[in-house]
DNA sequence: GCACAATATATGTATATACATATATTTGCA
DNA sequence: TGCAAATATATGTATATACATATATTGTGC
């Protein structure tokens, strides 16, 4: 369906305001998506984010600020997430020794074995509509759009 | 900056992957300008869209299924947030005569001024980094993304 | 006409977010 | 060294969302 459709919209001021919507609207319909994905396995994909973000670490912690500076939604709250993984045993959260203001946030073996079970289903479970090519246009113009 | 500055992560499984989080990541920087935008205006982009809507009906009521359809972000709540723009005074809600379990949704004065305020300054806000060319392309591209 | 299904909206609960502010610790500089 | 500024994290408050459920009203098949 074309986002006219969708939303019930057709008149745009641009081609580039329209492209604003489109984006928001699209970025929802994949948020809905991956939200029931992830309900399956009793996390949320900011928590699922920080998850990755902890195994890409390679054993070494991540400090509070590190994962803010990764996540895709930023600002603040990584400390409440990171509350709600230690909760379900996902992740561990200990002081630093060497900065004691910092915290050392490590992935649990139960952490990486959730993100072992879930695996490559994530992705699976968006069927390739686009090509290469247009993927490859897609990222241009998306990292153009942001300045 | 491209994606792979913006969130630090340097490998993605196929282009399609990355474009993924790529539009999240764009829908979550419009997002952060939008919601900094409104607040001027003491409400959320949310609460914009809703009053946009009402004004698309010319003087027709909206009900509140109406709206949902309308909404970017669909789901539930188009209740509360109906709610927060009444308690402000920017639109009425009464019992649908025709149907009494609908509700008649219109804008006031006051929302109408308020929109009119705003006026164009929201898309001026966003400086034109793309082209209309780009701009169709990506359009299209997203349409197509969703299926 | 009436019982029951379908529809429209509202609300309770859990989660996530932005922003402001609070607290603890470290750094830097006179 | 001592003390203010900077930094790292945590938390309070308001907003928005998904989902489940509740309530009121309308439609439908018998």
């Amino acid at each position: 369906m074309t986002l006219e459709e969708e939303i019930k919209q057709t008149k745009f001021k641009s081609q580039s305001q329209k492209a604003i919507i489109n984006i928001l609207f699209t970025a929802g319909w994949i948020g809905n998506d991956h939200h029931r994905f992830f309900k399956k396995y009793e996390i949320s994909s900011q928590q699922f984010n920080i998850l990755r973000i902890l195994r890409g670490q390679n054993e070494n912690p991540a400090s509070m600020g590190l994962l803010q500076g990764r996540m895709l939604d930023r600002m603040s709250n990584a400390s409440r997430l990171v509350e709600k993984l230690k909760q379900k045993g996902l992740v561990d959260r200990r002081e630093c020794k060497i900065d004691r203001r910092q915290v050392d946030v490590s992935i649990t073996k139960k952490g990486l074995d959730l993100l072992e079970e879930i695996g490559s289903k994530l992705d699976d479970n968006l069927i390739e509509t686009i090509t290469e090519e247009e993927a490859i246009a897609l990222n241009r113009i998306l990292d153009k759009f942001r300045g």
